[in-house]
This record gives structure tokens, sequence and C-alpha cells, in this order.
RNA sequence: GCGAAAGUGGCGGAAUUGGCAGACGCACCAGACUUAGGAUCUGGCGGAGCAAUCCAUGGGGGUUCGAGUCCCCCCUUUCGCACCA
């Protein structure tokens, strides 16, 4: 009963064992300083919002990235592998209202118990720089950076159409709408208001933040095209039609084209129904104005409909006329719906014979369609909208016979001699609109005055501390401006009572530059040391979903330039490497409350142990591509895991009797390791860059399965102690980085004094590795035929010959004639037969 | 509509450079131990066929001695973009 106890692999008593091991040492996990010596390697997951439980999606990310820092540890690098909490955001105040819990106190419980989870699943984390965003020791430098930016012409504050979440009761930056609703809120449409609001002036890096695209080619092309197409750049022309033939200033329409070389086929210029003009001409005219707004009207239908792309295309005509600045031909202003405010100048010009949209739009309503560009192919000649650039005007005047290129340059060059227009690279990046009218948040470090206007907070006041006690409600705007303790200050210009500013900033601020803090996240003079940053930076590999492509991704690469150009750092780029890993999904859909497929992590580890439940999450499927969550693979995990515990504590004994590596010449368990050092090399090299964990978990059990099937030798004696030892301390070794429990205590049982992460990670040695022998397939037409076994250096003279004397070769060749042999050495034989 | 990725047994997946398709695991089947255990071990496991053998990587063509892998066309799924002038 005793020995039968003894033979059961139980991870719910290794694991908590390992588990207060490890905690009683702080130095284990720790990153060490730059004068160590060693090369340095910053691994970083994105840090997680403190919901209260981690969730499938979390464990996946931590178990890449802590198989990876612990590798890295064990290659000899100074590893930094950090971890915080993304802790301020609305769901604190949703908790504040439906438990009457403050939103600090719901939130520092929340880290604590998912902190719990961390540590029980074994994840290598320094929490020593530990940080959350929502405490002020944090929060403060965020205060810090926005009066820096604000030094810099990069924060601003103007009244503008801003993007209102009534859900959640504040407004939203435009990379936060999705699909016209609300990131948080799916069903939820954002509404268009007239506020005041602070503003980052990320536009100010909208060309820098394309061009470091180009440089990140560790980063997944995909997040790479997201931000292009959403930086949106493109060359064009701002060109001025005179209203009518007044040609005063106040008088111009100004359009953006990107072909200025077809201005000469405009025959008509639309306006966005938001245009200013349209406003004027609308308040003398109120068939107009109808008519406008049944436009607006069209425009929110579709947008609710969640398919602005697709509006069907209305418009009316003012019955005023716009004149072209080259011609001086009059052609009809209109208002149309499917004409975007935001983009360009809200206005263009209208080219049916060269553009779809136009030309769908002049159709339905009769507007001539011109054709003023010839194709350079003949073959295309004919039908219109001719939409190629590769062409030659025709119908416009003197630049006639010019290809568009050439024409586009021409014609920039006569608006700028004309003062009529002039070259323009339009971005569709906008300007981040940080303000958020909500509590829990970081206080904006600003003060109104009567008399100053808008006053800094001085540093030396910094932190802007959120008040305690505060009522938290969904209506009335900021719930900071009901707390008068927080609001009623004095001014540090003239001091005359003033008012604080009761925005709060966007939490994405306090996730653009958390990985920095962890380089020194004690700093109470600065966000970060310089030179500690400089050791660090950039991060090595960045590891996260890729739902944050244009979100943090963005914002984050944006504040590395800022703080470049502040001269804190030297980096252009936060990361050299970004990994975006898959969903973790069951049954097929996306684990969610609503359809009751959510398995607990919490449960996974009650049942099979965190080592089982971390493995999995590798061995299901590669790293990028979406896993299909099944309990049933767990426990095909944990009973492998238990088979390497049964086989190494069997068998430690023997290991522990010899005390050096094999010698070369050591005969028995030839075949053991080649099988190990084939072995080593394989994981070895996927963790140099493929990432394919699912096979390297695979190639352990094989190995595994190898040694146990020599079992009866191992029990007969016949493979030596050095052999054994070697095998089983490699075992564990290569164990390591994916089941940390199981390979610490089978480090220890096997003898070994000190953490399995500071021993070295093995080498493969290629001569142990090699075969003698190889299984040579045989083809008679690319088909398979017979398998024949060679020596491993056989030359193709030899191999051919070993292929024709193979008996079922001769009994398929007899009678034909074997026109070509191909001899691929190491790999085939192929005989081609007539 | 445009762009990208993917499509391989009952399931998750493997095949790193054009070279034995299905590694590894799950599920299932048979057996051993044992007598009730969701334990362990052994064997089997793409389809058809008694077999030799044939068929098989979404479908159809092509290149090649040889194609899951390369090229062309089509289908499906997922993701991103979608009047950006």
């Amino acid at each position: 009963m005793a020995e039968e106890n003894e033979l059961r692999y139980d991870p719910a008593t290794i694991e908590p064992k390992w588990q207060k091991r490890w905690a009683a040492d702080p130095k284990l996990y720790a990153a060490e300083s730059a004068s160590c010596g060693k090369p340095k390697y910053y691994v970083l997951e994105m840090l997680p919002y403190p919901s209260g439980q981690l969730h499938m999606g979390h464990v996946r990310n931590y178990s890449i990235g802590d198989a990876l820092a612990r590798h890295m540890w064990m290659r000899g690098y100074n590893v930094l592998h950090p971890m915080g909490w993304d802790a301020f955001g609305l769901p604190a105040e949703n908790a504040a209202l439906k438990n009457n819990t403050p939103p600090r106190e719901w939130t520092l419980s929340n880290i604590a118990a998912m902190k719990r989870q961390m540590e029980r699943l074994g994840l290598g984390y320094d929490w020593a720089t530990e940080i959350a965003t929502c405490l002020p020791d944090y929060y403060r430098w965020n205060q810090w950076f926005f009066l820096r930016m604000y030094e810099k012409g990069l924060v601003y504050r103007k009244k503008s159409k801003v993007n209102w979440c009534p859900e959640c009761a504040t407004v939203l930056a435009n990379e936060q709408v999705v699909d016209g609703c609300c990131w948080r809120h799916e069903e939820t449409l954002v509404e268009q208001r007239d506020l005041e609001q602070w503003f980052f002036r990320i536009t100010a890096y909208a060309q820098e933040l394309l061009d470091g695209l180009d440089s990140l080619d560790g980063w997944p092309e995909k997040v790479r095209t997201m931000q292009r197409n959403w930086i949106g750049r493109s060359e064009g022309t701002d060109v001025d039609f005179f209203l009518d033939e007044n040609k005063t200033e106040k008088s111009r329409i100004r359009v953006f084209t990107t072909r200025v070389d077809t201005i000469f086929g405009a025959t008509s210029v639309q306006l966005a129904p938001q245009h200013e003009l349209v406003a004027v001409l609308t308040a003398a005219d109120t068939k107009l104005k109808v008519q406008v707004d049944e436009l607006l009207d069209q425009q929110k239908r579709a947008r609710e409909a969640g398919d602005l792309g697709a509006i069907e295309k209305h418009g009316v005509p003012t019955g005023r006329f716009a004149i072209n600045p080259y011609n001086n031909q009059r052609i009809p202003i209109w208002v149309a719906n499917y004409i975007l405010a935001d983009y360009g100048t809200g206005a263009i010009m209208s080219v049916p014979g060269h553009d779809e949209r136009d030309f769908e739009f002049a159709t339905k309503y009769g507007l001539p369609i011109v054709k003023v560009i010839k194709p350079a192919d003949p073959a295309t000649d004919g039908t219109l909208p001719f939409l190629s650039e590769e062409g030659i005007l025709v119908n416009s005047g003197k630049y006639d016979g010019l290809s568009c290129a050439e024409a586009q340059r021409q014609l920039q060059e006569a608006a700028i001699r004309g003062a009529f227009g002039e070259p323009k690279v339009t971005f569709r990046l906008k300007d981040w609109g940080i303000s958020r009218q909500r509590f829990w948040g970081t206080p904006i470090p600003f003060i109104h005055c009567e008399k100053c206007g808008l006053v800094p907070v001085p540093d030396k006041q910094l932190p802007v501390v959120l008040p305690a006690q505060i009522e938290i409600t969904l209506q009335g705007g900021s719930p900071l401006s009901r707390v008068p303790e927080f609001v009623n200050v004095t001014c540090p210009n003239c001091g005359a009572a003033a008012r604080r500013e009761t925005d709060t900033m966007d939490t994405f601020v306090d996730s653009s530059w958390y990985f920095y803090r962890y380089t020194d996240a004690k700093n109470s003079k600065a966000p970060f040391d310089s030179a500690k940053a400089q050791y660090w930076f950039p991060i090595d590999q960045y590891i996260g979903g890729v739902e944050h492509a244009i979100l943090h991704l963005i914002y984050s690469r944006f504040w590395t330039k800022v703080m470049r150009d502040l001269g804190l750092i030297v980096n252009d780029e936060p990361a050299r490497r970004l990994f975006t890993q898959g969903m973790v999904i069951k049954d097929g859909a996306k684990m969610s409350k609503n359809k009751g497929n959510v398995v607990s992590p919490d449960d996974m580890v009650a049942r099979y142990g965190a080592d089982a439940t971390r493995m999995y999450a590798l061995f299901a499927a590669p790293p990028d591509r979406d896993l299909d969550w099944q309990e049933d693979g767990v426990a095909g995990v944990s009973r492998f895991l238990a088979r390497v515990w049964r086989l190494t504590i069997k068998h430690a004994p023997l290991a522990r009797s010899a005390h050096a590596s094999p010698s070369k010449t050591q005969n028995g368990g030839a075949a053991l390791l080649r099988k190990l050092h084939q072995t080593i090399a394989k994981i070895t090299l996927d963790f140099e860059g493929r990432w394919h964990f699912n096979t390297c978990v695979a190639a352990i059990m094989e190995l595994v399965n190898e040694i146990q099937s020599s079992d009866a030798q191992l029990e007969a004696g016949e493979i030596p102690a050095p052999v054994v030892r070697e095998l089983l301390r490699s075992l564990v070794l290569l164990l390591a980085p994916f089941a940390p429990y199981l390979a610490a205590e089978l480090w220890e049982a096997l003898g070994e004094k000190g953490s399995v992460l500071r021993a070295h990670w093995p080498v493969s040695d290629p001569a142990l590795a090699k075969e003698d022998e190889l299984e040579i397939p045989v083809q008679i037409n690319g088909k398979l035929v017979n398998v024949v076994r060679v020596a491993a250096d056989a030359d193709a003279k030899a191999i051919e010959a070993a292929a024709l004397a193979d008996d079922k070769v001769k009994s398929r060749t007899a009678g034909k004639k074997i026109v070509k042999v191909i001899v691929v050495p190491g790999k085939l034989v192929n005989l081609v037969v007539k």
C-alpha cells in the first residue's frame, strides 16, 4: 500500500510545496543589474485588466511568455520578466454601483486574487517590479508626462465633435469605436457630441509612426498592415474652387484630391452635409435644409445598421456654382450623403469619368461624364469609368498628352503659382482624444482659473490624487465634479479661487509606457532612470493578443517617440519582436458566459495541476493559431507527466550513482542518447524562432516513450549509469520551461542542488545525434515500394545498389526498362521505369 | 467589394528546404494485470479490399522523376479594411 502511494504523481502535493519555496526566494525570478555581465533579455506579456479572474486566454499568453523566460534564464541571460495591472477603468465603477464597494478596494482585491492565481500557475515573475496603474506612485507620472507634452505642444484642448458612449457615459477615442459602436459595448451605438476635450497630438508623429513600421520586421505583417491602414497616408493636392464669380478669400471651397490630373473632368463639387458652407446655405433656404437633414438622417441610419460603407448615394443640388480654377468652368455644387466630413476637407471635386463613386452618382443624377484620361493600353480604351493612372491626358487644355504623374506635378505647380492650391499629404489618423468623464482614471493635472485660463498643476503639487470617498453614478458628467474638496483649489498662478479639471485620462494612457516603469518601478524622482531603460530597451519579445493591434500598440509606439524627443530614452520603438497568440476557443466558439462554454483555470489546476494545464495550453496547437480547449487533452498531458515522474523516480538511484557524463566510447544506450540529442536539437531550434511549442512537447513525449520502451534494458542494468544520468538530467532540463513544478521536483530527486533555472540548457552533440543507418524509401515512378537500410554516409552509388538489390524492387522491375534513377542521398531513391 | 490567413483521419494537430502523408496526444477497439480503478501496461486504429493492391491532404487543372508543400482557376471558413476622394 505504502509502495503504491509512493509511485503516484501528485501535483496537488508537489506544486504547493515548490510554490512556497519559490516565494521564499526573491532572487529566483529577479532581474539582475546591468553590471552582471550577462546578455539581457526582456520578455513581456501584455498586462491584464484586474477583472478578478484569469481566463484561459491569459493562461495561454503567460504560459508562452513563461516558457520563453525560463528557457532564456537557462541559456544564461539576464532576464526581465515582469507583471503588472492595467488597473483603471470603468468596470471598477460599475462594480461600485452594483455592490457599493469603492473602486480602489474592488480593484486591489481583484489584483490580490489574480496574483494568487498566477503564483499558483507557477509563473516566474519578478514581483519586486510589479506595478498597478491605479496607484498614485504610478499615475503621478501620467500627469508628469501630460505636463511635459503640454509644454511641447503635444497636448491641447479643443471643442469638437467627439464619440460618446451612452453606456460608458464618457467620450471615446476613434480607436475605441468599432463599426460605429463602443469597443466595450458592441451593441451600443456611439453618438457624436460637441464637447470640449483634451487631445494628444499623435498626428504630429503620423509620418514617423508609418515609416517606423518598415523597421519592425519582428512584428506580424498583419499588425503592420492594420497600422498602415489606420494611419492612412495619402498624397494629393488641395485645390480651391471659387464660389460663383466672386473670387474673394471667403468664397473659396477647398477640396482634397489624389487625382488632380483628372480635374478637367470635374463636373460637380460635392460637399459633406456637415460642411460649414452647407450650414450657411441652408440658413437661407428652408427647402434645402429639409433636404440636407434627410441626407444626415440617411447617414445616421446607415451607421446604425453598421454599414456606412454601403449607404445608398443620395444628393441634392444647392443651386450654387463653383469655378474650376484651371479652366474657369462653372460646375454645380451639390451636397451628398457619402462625403465624409472628417476626412480631407469634407468636400470633393466629382470626376465621374475616372472615379467609381462619382460615376455612380453622376449616372443617377444625370450629371455630365467627361473623359480626360486615355488609357495607355488601347485594349482598355472605351468604357468609363477608367480608374488607372496608366494613361495620357485628353480634353485637358494645355496639359493634353502628359502622363498622369507628370500632369499631377505640373498642375500642382500651377496651383501654387496661382495661389489656389498646394500639394497635401492627408492622414486618416486623428488626434487622440483622452478626456474621460469618469472617476476611476488619472486626474488631468490642470486648473481652470477665471483670470489666468488653463493653468498646469505645478510639478511639485503632483500627484493630483483621486479622492477616497466618492459617490459613483453614471449620470451628470464627471463624478469628480461633485467632490467640492477636489474641485475647489486656488490658482497656482494668481492665488484666486479656481476649479480643478474633473476629466480623467483614457486608460490607454496608462498602458502606453508601463513597460518602461518595470525597469525602475520604485523610482520616486522620475518615471524611470534613463540608463536602466536604455539597458533593457527595446523589449526583446512582446506577447499578447492581436486585438490591441491599433489601440495599445499604436499608442505605445507614439509614447516611445515622445519620450525619445523628451530625451528620456534613445530607442525609437518599444519592442523588437511582437508575437500575437491565437484565441482560446471551446466547441468552435470563443469562450463566453452567454454560450456557457467558459473553462475556469482554477478548475483545471485543481483537477490536473498547473503543469498539466500550462503544458496543454502549449501542446494543443501552435501558439499563433486558435486553440480548441479539450479537457480530455489536459488529462492526457497529466498522464504523460505522471509517466515522467514514475520513470524518473524509479531510475533516479541509478542516475545518482554516476557523477559524470557518459564518455564517447561508452557501450550501451547509444540509441537512447541519439534520441536525446536529436530532441535537444529540435527544441533548442524551436525556441530560437519557430516557436512551435506543440511539437516541442510532442518531441519530449517521443523521448519519454523511447526511454520507457527500453525499460527492460534499464532494469537489466544494460544501460550504464552515466547514460541514465544524462538522459534523466536532460529530460528534466527540457521539461523545465513547460512544466516548472515537476522539473523542480525531479531535479531535486536526481540529487541536483540549486534551482533548475540556474542549470545550463543542454547542448546537442551532433556526433551523438547522428544516425548510423538510415531507412531510405525506394519509389518506382514516384510510388513507394519499399525501404532499404543503408549506412548514414552511403553515397549515391551505394544507395542505388542497395535499392536495385531489393527483392521487391527486383520483382517490380522485372522485364521493364529502368530509364532513369534519381538518388537523393539521405532521402530517397526513385526509379523511373517504362 | 478589397486584402490576408487557413482548409490534412472521429477530434486537436505533425510533416522546418519539393522527397516514406497522418509524428504526438485525445477518443475508440482488443488484450494483460486485476477482480470495479476516471489507475497501469501491451497491441490496433485514414478509407476500400480476404489479399496482392488501390484510393486519399476542400474541388479542378498544371509544373516535376516526385506536390499537403510550387503555379493557375474555383469553393468554404476566419480575420482585417470597406465610399478615405
